[in-house]
DNA sequence: TCGATTACTGTAATCGATTACAGACAGAGG
DNA sequence: CCTCTGTCTGTAATCGATTACAGTAATCGA
């Protein structure tokens, strides 16, 4: 790699001109310096600057699973809004392994200038050690109250099981079960507690025999709707609260022979690729993925901005909230007669 | 952030010395260092280590889109590979675009040790200029000839299509179309060349009206689709030369109200999440392709460690070509008894 | 007791770019 | 002709870690 010094020898000048010359100083010897690049092929080394600036001109995320359609969606969203800015992403995937996510974080601050990320564990010690750097976070989809300093970009949840609830209710159904993720974190918990919220003010019972609470993925579904459906008292629809519980509960549902809807009706949190072409069409709360990855991205890319009048940094923390929206296709219906009995 | 010098200063020896120890030499003062780096919470900057050292303990990933399920799994593949290692992955999303392309591998050729790409045009003049510079390279589903430096895995589209078209061919259908990417990539000319290949050695018409030549993209899959069923003597069965063509087509079909096998069998390249939700499930050819991703790193990681030792960097490029295995499902059957009219 | 060996330590150069500082030089104004 | 101003330039310090080199001290054997 050619370096400035060389490019300096070549032009027949000191490094502090050609330096000056590439930030858009004017110098005697511009053309000179310019041949001797072109020549050279001279391109800065973004490591030294790096180590000079303390910038890296670059965000990190990090993310549980890229393979979830969901954080793909995101990420697209956030590469698509971070282009034009000049920084590069730097994409972290930490399989949902809590020790790997904090090699990545510690990874990242050291070559990023913000990070956005949904963190697995939302009382981390980790994320409490990261709230006393500078680092600019932002949070996708965790409101955790301890940490003010982090941005925070959520959807709807309460809103969305709501939705859910009411269209269900609306058809006649009563015994509406759910399929939750873990409490412990933001997602799980709004939208559970939406789920028995919206379930209490329409006056149906929450029966706790139809709740399980499961871990937002694909075999924690399957096993949660087969133990649902294998009950003595059966639910005639079920809530499920993301998208991987929701292949997962189509899958068992599949297997188990159960006809959707006419034997149970199901609605997903997630819109899910290819949902239309499904036997039947899911029923879905859909949010704004992309958008809650470009709206991330903006916040974190103000904030790099800000960094550098020092006095805007006391500003509040931002938290921003996008809203769903209920998709109905063919897996929803009014429940069939074997409900009558039970009135 | 606290520095070498902060930590020598604490402990009360040189640099050197702190240094050394966390290289591992013995050292006398080792407990007051081991004291000092935890009461200051010192870790090394990464920036500065890679400055002197040349290395940067990270590789880099670059795909045309995330959100397709196959690069997906691929990144996932790679992560899996690359945890152990101690190498971060860092990645590229390009949004199939070749500017961005070409700015993420200047960007990533200065960020880390090596690269993994699936470069969306293959004589790309800047795949030329990575070849000149001595970073390792591996490439995904791309059999560049010119480039004989690079390492590429790959895999066995031929036997993919012959498979797909045996398959068919088996169930009865003569008038078999096919839906296929670009020319001037591997992957899009590999399986047409092998569709057309299997045709031939079966003996059956291969019908130019029946083949369309698209962009791997969910559009164009739709439109092609939609242009075979309209015209006058259609094809009983298509093979469809990746995942979002697939699902486009798919689309189309639902639309077009045609129904999945009687009126149209279909098989597709790259196997689709849901596929057996579908109506009717999906057959498919399957390719491994977290195991890709896997066998990119390992390729990878092993020429980094070979760089070590210099005189072995003669050795030749290797070329891993995976296999492919057709997995049928319900969207092929016999054709219906239209076809006996045109026999 | 002396020289040789071993085991450790500190000084200072280095990676490549940026930038404070001071010096050089031209032109303007008195 | 002298001084002052403005514009450009080079020298050298700096970011934070690594490491060649030289030096010191302790230990061992003769």
């Amino acid at each position: 790699m050619t370096n400035i010094q060389e490019v300096a020898r070549v032009a027949g000048v000191s490094t502090a001109t050609v330096s000056r010359f590439l930030s858009g100083q004017t110098v005697r010897s511009g053309e000179a310096i310019q041949n001797a690049v072109r020549t050279l092929g001279y391109s800065p080394s973004v490591v030294a600057r790096s180590l000079k600036s303390g910038r890296h001109g670059a965000i990190g995320v990090i993310v549980p699973d890229i393979t979830n359609p969901f954080f793909a969606a995101l990420v697209k969203g956030i590469n698509h809004e971070v282009r034009a800015s000049g920084y590069q992403v730097i994409l972290g995937n930490s399989d949902e392994d809590a020790p790997q996510e904090e090699a990545l974080l510690a990874a990242l601050t050291q070559r990023t200038d913000g990070i956005i990320i949904a963190p697995l564990v939302e009382g981390d010690l980790s994320l409490v050690r990261l709230e006393k750097s500078r680092t600019p976070v932002v949070l996708v989809d965790r409101d955790i109250t301890f940490a003010t300093r982090f941005d925070r970009v959520l959807v709807d949840n309460l809103s969305g099981s709501r939705q859910a609830v009411e269209h269900l209710a609306a058809l006649g159904h009563r015994a509406i079960a759910h399929i939750g993720g873990p409490l412990g974190s933001t997602p799980g918990r709004a939208r559970h507690e939406g789920f028995v919220a919206a379930m209490e003010r329409l006056g149906l019972p929450v029966r706790q025999d139809l709740i399980r609470i499961s871990d937002f993925r694909e075999e924690g579904g399957r096993d949660s709707m087969r133990d649902l459906w294998n009950q003595p008292d059966r639910p005639t629809a079920v809530f499920i609260a993301n998208n991987l519980m929701t292949i997962g509960a189509l899958n068992a549902l599949h297997v188990l022979g159960a006809r959707i809807p006419h034997d149970i009706s199901v609605v997903g949190f997630d819109d899910v690729a290819l949902a239309e072409l499904l036997d039947p069409p899911l029923t879905v709360i859909r949010r704004p993925d992309i958008e809650q990855g470009a709206a991330s991205a903006r916040l974190l890319l103000s904030r790099l901005e800000q960094d550098f009048e020092p006095d805007a940094s006391l500003s509040q923390s931002h938290r921003i909230t996008l809203p769903v929206q209920l998709v109905v296709r063919g897996s929803t219906s009014a429940p069939a007669h074997r409900e009558r009995e039970q009135e």
